[in-house]
DNA sequence: CTGGACCTTCCCATCATGGGAAGGTCAACG
DNA sequence: CGTTGACCTTCCCATGATGGGAAGGTCCAG
């Protein structure tokens, strides 16, 4: 199978399957006399494993030791269940600050007549930075994977 | 005032400083004869209307836009407000996608034992792609700003 | 045998931010 | 005066996941 066909059955995009290959993610491709990849069955499961857990918003870091346990016949399922869960507070920290944002905005927002006059509070808290959420050094995490990988239908999916 | 005096005075750090230079999101420092950059108040002022943005999500490029209203008498506050709340749109987006992959994995770390066996829903899941959020192509951005801000404690903020 | 669809590799861009090197400046202290 | 250490300058590189595109090779149907 092509790396398009492969592509198009796994919903990951050709530039992605390459890319994964190149980072190890995925083993190198079996290849053809021309050059070609060629991909089998195998590899489209492991293809439709590394999207799912992309889905779940899970990072490539945390996916290549998702993809170790699964293949791991000797695995505990605690592992799995700690990280699945290590993650699922990363992202309701994340859904957190996104709302706190968007609350603090929005009452912002409300609070502006928007009648065409160029008074404006919203303007007036971001030079003052009142009501603007603070930031709390304690809780900061910059190294966080990406808000939302959604790729743009590369199926039929 | 220092390049370093400004960002402890206005919480943004000396490298973003230079950087916001760099791409004209604030205008050329004055150099003092040594080379040195040298801030007055309103420098610091425009320093902190960007890191007030920056904590509510804006992207650099919507801060620019944000700036050259603050800096116009005539601006209309429609204008800011349709801005705010087209943002506010796009947080609250951000934040229901989080939300519910963190649900998904949440439901799936829920039905594991996490009893030390290999057997466990979660890889089963993401073998399948069982309950895992669909990609839904409609409503999909990958454009969008980053996740949190989050600088740490640059200033004693 | 040709055209178009596909593949290959390689480089570059995104977005906001930081790290670090190589070298110049400044102020305080001995 | 000299040194030391904190600070500044510019320049390049890295992140993470993804896409765009160029230059060139392959495959298959007409």
């Amino acid at each position: 199978m092509n790396i398009g066909e492969a592509s198009r059955a796994s919903g990951v995009s050709a530039k992605m399957i390459r890319h994964y290959e190149s980072i190890g993610l995925v083993p190198p491709a079996d290849r053809r006399d021309s050059g070609y990849r060629d991909y089998g069955t195998a590899d489209l499961h492991r293809l439709g494993f590394i999207r799912h857990a992309r889905d779940l918003g899970f990072s490539l870091d945390r996916i290549r030791v998702l993809l170790g346990l699964w293949s791991d016949p000797d695995r505990s399922n605690a592992d799995v269940k700690a990280i699945a869960r290590a993650h699922v507070t990363e992202l309701e920290q994340r859904a957190r600050q996104l709302n706190e944002m968007a609350d603090a905005l929005r009452s912002l927002a409300d609070a502006c007549d928007g009648d065409g006059r160029p008074d404006c509070p919203i303007i007036a808290s971001l030079e003052t930075g009142a009501n603007v959420p603070a930031c709390h050094p304690g809780g900061s995490q910059g190294a966080m994977p990406p808000p939302a990988p959604r790729r743009k239908a590369v199926a039929g999916h």
